[in-house]
DNA sequence: TATGAATGAGCATTCATTCAT
DNA sequence: CATGAATGAATGCTCATTCAT
């Protein structure tokens, strides 16, 4: 009735689109996008059942808004990264923040690399994946060749061959796969060791 | 009039469970385990839907078979590696193979990458997985110390993310992904360029 | 707009539950357990397939609370009894409600007497039904005994047996089967004729 | 080929069979109709699935055989009855041969009351329940005067309820019922405890 | 006669989605 | 905005029956 209804309304909308999508993330990670009920999700949000198809119509709706928010967290982190004052900091951070994202946001990281396998059933994902890619040589060789790094290209190839290595080996094996290792390479074959970052 | 002999049983019986696995590979490839249906499997290789049950009692006992039905071809993959007379011989037959199956055997790859990412859901697969994943020191580490290579224990770990970063890349970009590079880059690196192999 | 309140839910929830229960217990009376569908229930009952899953879970669960709600009715049946004031008025109630449940529930009547015969394969079944003959002559021996009857043991055996016969018999034969006389001759032999009871 | 083949023929037709029927009679009472399978059947016979169709035609064309043999063998018993000399002895053969067949052929006796309330879905079983429960009073009545006991149809009724009652009962709760004690009492009623029956 | 592979209708159950309140 | 009862299509699986040998 009165004029601050409408933002109260949004305020809860926005409240209870967010406790969906949180409780998405982790039962679609953890179960898998098919074995993953709408029931379950709104039981673990705490929201009605019918709530969900309200706010996004459809379940695939539902995963494209999880994807969606995936990818703005992956761009914030860029952001961070171009804070960086130089090339090597630069390099460092993004190596530091692939490693620690895939330790300590297991969820995510699951959940994007199976959503990746199922590429052809999520037009949204291949989208985002394609243009990710693609985007990289030219937003990447520039830091790597400012880095003094050589054969750019290549090695530019291999360290993202390498951290999507290090992501799926963790997914699968867990602890069982010496990831602080490959890191530890990583950070002396570019001579990034003694590089300060902030955060 | 007399029945059939039991032989003649058992070649229909093979026949027929060969139709049922290769269009079992081929469809949970494609879309995956939970998307795909037996009603599906059954159309794609051209028998009744009741005679998967029949012959894999459930869908997981299916898609074991199926797993069994890669790992026997992976073991086969390995007799013929361990034929190769030398260390170098051996490790270039292994790079060759890991890439020609990415390549060529797309279908089987992604399967075992998606089943890994849900590793959890089928008990086979942790077992194998595992198992594979735990063996390989010992397979391997000989095999790279007799070959000349520095840090043996860093390089096996090294060469393992690699070919799983080609392997999900592939999958996912296709040919987008220039794998050759990365191949020719390993060949290189081990000093393998020259080497011949024996199929 | 408001969402309906917890009671109008708990009403409804009642009125969907005893239409299934209804037509379960009629559909399971005339064709048996085993040869009633799910499907062939909902047409009766006039809801959906699938509101009988959402309700009770599995088929098994749906008879249970079929089971659940005939002890019920059993049991108050029981407390109507203990109501009459002397012996004799008790043991006619009984032997009247016995007969009257024969002929006037001829559906809960068969349907107990052939889970019954499936005792083993309904625990439930197996539970009440033990429960109920092992009671028994807790529950009637004093009443024998009160109403002067000699050789009350034997007498009460002689009585299940016969009230056990005529529901079979009822069941198989309908009317075929001259049930009043058997009333008869028991009121008699118990001199229950002139005994009045309230109900 | 020789005319000695059609009868050796009909010899293993007849084996065949009779395997099948015992089959289908030992699984039909343990655990019923419909939750015995043909498959089952053949297994128990040692026999293949595809004999019982071919036999049998169909699966209720095999329970209407079972009911057959059924019917036989208690035709055979009843041509036994009637070589007693006297009255009694038939009466006390007719006891003693029902509480026997109740406790010794359970599985006639619970295949048979599971079938009997099913009497609306096997025509063959209500054309034969009906037939031998109309032809009783003609067969019995004569032998009850001649037997001198008084009311002899209100005895007739009673006594058919008490050996249905007892039937039921024992199918139901097995040892827990004590069956001797009403065999006692029946042959104490009936005065037959001295009475002499050949077997 | 006997075999068992093959079929497909039918089953119980799941679940995304709709909708009255 | 939020609820959860209701729907019905789709699923994995069972099984009586058919049929080539």
């Amino acid at each position: 009735m009165s004029p601050r209804s409408s933002k109260q309304f949004e305020e809860i909308r926005q409240a209870s689109q967010r406790k969906i999508l949180d409780a998405a993330l982790k039962l679609f990670a953890e179960k898998g996008y098919h074995a993953t009920s709408i029931s379950q999700i709104a039981t673990e949000a705490g929201v009605a059942k019918g709530l969900i198809p309200h706010y996004f119509k459809t379940k695939e709706g539902l995963v494209q808004a999880v994807i969606e928010d995936a990818v703005a967290h992956g761009d914030a982190l860029f952001e961070k990264m171009m804070k960086q004052p130089t090339a090597k900091g630069k390099l460092r951070f993004v190596i530091e923040e692939a490693f620690s994202m895939i330790v300590e946001e297991h969820e995510y990281n699951k959940l994007l690399a199976s959503l990746s396998l199922k590429i052809d059933q999520f037009p949204k994902m291949r989208e985002v994946v394609m243009g990710k890619y693609e985007g990289m040589p030219q937003l990447f060789l520039p830091l790597l060749q400012e880095a003094g790094i050589p054969n750019p290209e290549e090695e530019l190839l291999l360290l993202g061959v390498i951290l999507d290595g290090v992501g799926i080996q963790h997914i699968v094996l867990g602890d069982a796969m010496p990831i602080e290792k490959i890191k530890d390479y990583l950070l002396k074959k570019y001579d990034l060791e003694q590089v300060e970052i902030k955060h």
